[in-house]
DNA sequence: CCTCCATGTGACCGCCCGGTCATACAGCTT
DNA sequence: AAGCTGTATGACCGGGCGGTCACATGGAGG
């Protein structure tokens, strides 16, 4: 957690400090990320920094919490409609939205990106936090996919829930791929979903 | 490409050169990985790695070639029944098969995940030119596929090379995974590809 | 005007890195 | 014995890193 100096400081300063560590830390996975780099792109002492965070890690940790915070407000209006949609309908509109913020907030994204696939032991303990979340959450609507019936109940749901975490990271790691194109990009997730809901073996219908 | 002095070495040195450097970046990637830990874990001086190899680049790709290498011969008897059996049989082989290389050599496995994970400019043109051999040994058999008629001819095949990439990548970085239980993990990896197989959406038959 | 305390500073520390180079050595040729 | 060639060595270099510390600054309270 970083100093209470840190949070004494006006609101602009915070953000000024937390927009160039963005930065870094989006260019740059933790490990390779610079400190010094940080605080000579922000303008301010070295020393400045140490006053603000007790150390690197701290200080990383702050700017992924905070970016992870932006990003679940982000997807608020999807969750929203949790209950009105159906498995399909709202795996659609979750990466479809999540698109949208990989677009409109690249650095945060690739903030996003770089923490998943850090290395580091102090870290990894963070990541397998936030996978037990991202876990509850797909569990509950693979839950309501069963209930309602629009899932084969032979199914086996660590498959499930395995499958559809590798394809959610390798399409949030794709988002910024150079080769995206924007505009047909929605279509193409809809392709890769529709892929997992029918399967690749023709049905009989 | 190493120089010529290391090749003049007894096959005895370079393999023991090979093998503590497979031990280092398997534990690290490349950026992080250190060549005076190389040195140093093999005893022989700093300056004789560099008799034997341009700089740390020329040294990883050397490594990564050789184990590629490896590997593609552990594959080699799935790859040659690839005309007797149908996609969905081959890639179960396949998967089953690279899942028994991790197991058998986990340190040549470590060397290949650090590989495709690597954000290095001049490493992401070697794994540009892997994932397109990757893409095309995987169009031919889809091409199969969809010729013999198990799959949907209405498939997205951008699509289909995408999910097939992305699940593949998750099954690898997961076969160390400390939680795999090695009894099971055949069965799982059938579940997994029986999703893709057969979708999530119930069949009507 | 002086004190006090929160804030700001950048030179500096020890460490590790990839890479270099003058030098030594061993074996073969003459 | 002398010369030559390919191999082996480790002290050394410049540079970047995270982190520290003695000191400067400036506004509030007496």
């Amino acid at each position: 957690m970083p100093k209470a100096t840190f949070f004494n400081l006006p609101r602009e300063k915070q953000e000024h400090i937390f927009r160039h560590a963005v930065q870094e830390f989006a260019l740059h996975p933790y490990e390779q990320a610079s400190l010094t780099e940080i605080v000579n792109q922000a303008g301010i002492a070295k020393g400045s920094m140490y006053q603000y965070f007790e150390d690197k890690k701290d200080l990383y940790k702050y700017v992924v919490d905070k970016v992870y915070q932006h990003k679940r407000k982000f997807l608020q209006p999807v969750w929203a409609l949790k209950d009105n949609v159906d498995f399909f309908e709202f795996a659609s509109m979750y990466y479809r939205r999540s698109w949208h913020y990989a677009r409109q907030h690249p650095e945060h994204h690739r903030v996003i990106v770089n923490f998943w696939d850090s290395r580091d032991d102090a870290v990894r303990d963070e990541i397998l936090h936030e996978k037990q979340i991202r876990s509850y959450e797909f569990a509950y609507m693979l839950e309501q996919g069963f209930k309602s019936g629009v899932i084969d109940p032979r199914t086996d749901k660590e498959a499930a829930w395995f499958v559809y975490h590798a394809v959610a990271k390798a399409l949030i790691d794709n988002f910024l791929a150079p080769d995206v194109n924007a505009d047909s990009h929605e279509t193409f997730i809809n392709a890769v979903l529709s892929l997992l809901e029918q399967g690749l073996r023709p049905r009989k219908e």
